[in-house]
DNA sequence: CTGAAAGCGCTAACAC
DNA sequence: GTGTTAGCGCTTTCAG
């Protein structure tokens, strides 16, 4: 028995001794109510419940955890996508006036689709972006609070995903499978290769150019590496030569950067090409300020493209063609496989045979390259 | 001193019993390398780190909030908005390709904004919108795993607020105080009246239409009222009559009955009115549907306006013009003031002031009220 | 249908 | 520095 505590002590959050006590039940009861109601008279029910509200008592979800080894939560973890240019130039895109809420970047899709999924199945949803390093790594402090999460590829060291992997399931997205001993995760990832393909292809047959320049990442990046992938099996199928590396590869896939790799794309001598592809909008958004400074048109002079299809892509001006990835669907898959995971009870959890599954992508033909007037 | 687990027991997630013993040390000193490492001699910490490693531990977030009565996390909980025909009509709203996701809402800004936030204070976010109706209420379940919360207006019963209230920060968000006993709570609003009341007079006297009709909302809800209320008094300072109820009251704010409501009130006998008020920007967007089936021109025959500022707004054609409401900032006020209040300490805690803001709104002048060429 | 008792995994004084 | 010892608030057999 514990001690009970003084009298009607103020100021201290109730638990379930407090409601006991002034119902004059056990804290088992108690704890019925909640998780059992039927299981409990319903008398005895009314009584509990109006205790419960007279004091203001919440069952703590730390120890309803702890007790049940289960917390109703699925997490996400995601990187600090944040490109510090993204959030003003929407505006100077086009000259309208500010709008930032159109900056919808990859991540908030993901969390839209996890999040209905999620509450579809009766979770919520913890969502943290990777902060530079804390103590603790990110990841740590996610996967303690819940009860399967999604990650974003690359957001987290590899080695933490495959300490806590073995103990709860785990799904990645967007990056390949890492070849590492990781292959037992869950995996969703997009066609890469496949759209960047036929989106030069498209550039190269229905527009006639010839003359590429791809702009890729300078870190280790499978995504991106699959898109450059793409992009040259399109060119030597076309008979274009292409080199085994992108035209330039930049530190940070930022607009900044991308308006940077314009330039030094523009610079160098040699003819001018006729189209520069990047490996994502926010590259491409930032190219076109680029271009613009140094009146060339998009897409009569040279056609932009990016990859992702985030909405910003559509909100400059020339609108940017790229290839869309399905976010949404992906965050609502992912937590499909952490249900199914997680309902497959403790021994199934294991012996299932990773799934691994690839999102179809879809070009989007827009005016930078010339599909639509600019 | 607790019974040691048999052997190396296998497929059980490992405790801070488990590392302790392997390492050698007491799981008081495991527990110290992941909160105060510099409080463990270097040479320990390594070795116990080493077997959590090799065992893969991870700190239970439950067992370490209960302890120490802390979460690291923060929460929202938000109606469920959905708007089922959001999702297709961005798409057949000007004959682009399906884009849905341009169509964010209301409460993703609000999430970025909180998250961006929280995570700068060193909190996660929880995240859930409102199930029809759980055993227990959303915001039990929320309440329950985090150290405070923000709610959007009308999500949960202000009963459960109430309660819950008590025993840790809630922050109030969009709805004005309810007048109730909820007037501890801090809460945020957005300038509601100021930015229709300014929307109004920019139609009456800018573009000179004197016969409005507004459309609002047939449940309670302050803010549609607060809105209303603007119309109201611009109206009045124009010299313009108008009733003290809306000309029409729709049940639910959507696509659907904002294309319903233009017809009822174009159907209406008398002279057709010159602008549609609408309480928010997607009854606005469909009543755009409506006025083309029925070949009226946007804004020559009919200038449409919305409220909110939703991405969607701008991508219609015609634009729409608005009232942006800045959400995402919103998010971020809230998160500031849960933080003050937890790091205020419990005494102060209670003691502090409620505080209540209003933040500032903006008129968005685009094509369906004239301002630019349709 | 209800109560008693034993933890769940970790933190936090307090000793040594 | 590191070990001991209590709980934190709830779930869960096992009895009755």
């Amino acid at each position: 028995m514990r001690p009970t505590r003084g009298t009607d002590s103020v100021s201290t959050t109730p638990t379930v001794y407090d409601v006991a006590e002034r119902s004059g039940v056990s804290i088992a009861t108690v704890s019925r109510v909640y998780r059992n109601p039927d299981s409990v008279r319903a008398q005895t029910r009314e009584r509990v419940l109006a205790v419960a509200r007279d004091l203001g008592y919440v069952p703590s979800g730390n120890a309803r955890g702890l007790a049940s080894r289960s917390t109703g939560v699925l997490g996400l973890c995601f990187p600090d996508y944040s490109d510090p240019d993204a959030e003003s130039e929407v505006e100077a895109g086009h000259g309208d006036e500010a709008d930032d809420e159109a900056a919808m970047l990859y991540s908030d899709q993901i969390i839209r689709g996890m999040e209905r999924a999620a509450r579809r199945h009766g979770y919520a949803l913890l969502i943290a972006a990777s902060l530079k390093g804390g103590p603790e790594s990110l990841v740590a402090k996610v996967a303690g609070r819940v009860d399967g999460f999604a990650v974003l590829a690359r957001t987290v060291p590899t080695e933490d995903l495959e300490v806590i992997s073995r103990r709860q399931p785990v799904v990645m997205l967007a990056g390949p499978r890492e070849s590492n001993q990781l292959d037992h995760l869950d995996h969703i990832e997009v066609a890469n290769s496949d759209g960047q393909r036929e989106l030069t292809r498209h550039l190269i047959e229905d527009h006639g150019l010839r003359r590429l320049a791809y702009v890729g990442f300078a870190e280790e990046s499978p995504d991106v590496e699959a898109r450059f992938r793409g992009y040259v099996e399109a060119c030597r199928a076309a008979g274009i030569e292409v080199g085994a590396e992108p035209d330039l590869r930049v530190p940070m896939m930022t607009q900044a950067e991308g308006a940077r790799a314009a330039d030094a794309l523009l610079d160098r001598l040699g003819d001018r090409p006729e189209a520069l592809l990047f490996a994502n909008d926010q590259m491409a958004v930032g190219a076109l300020h680029t271009l613009e400074r140094r009146g060339l048109r998009v897409p009569q002079d040279v056609a932009v493209t990016g990859f992702d299809g985030i909405a910003l892509s559509r909100l400059v001006r020339p609108a940017v063609t790229t290839v869309r990835q399905p976010m949404r669907r992906m965050g609502e898959e992912a937590v499909e496989l952490l249900v199914r995971r997680l309902s497959g009870g403790q021994p199934a959890q294991n012996a299932a045979e990773p799934v691994s599954m690839t999102l179809p992508v879809s070009v989007v033909r827009r005016a930078s390259c010339g599909c639509k007037p600019a």
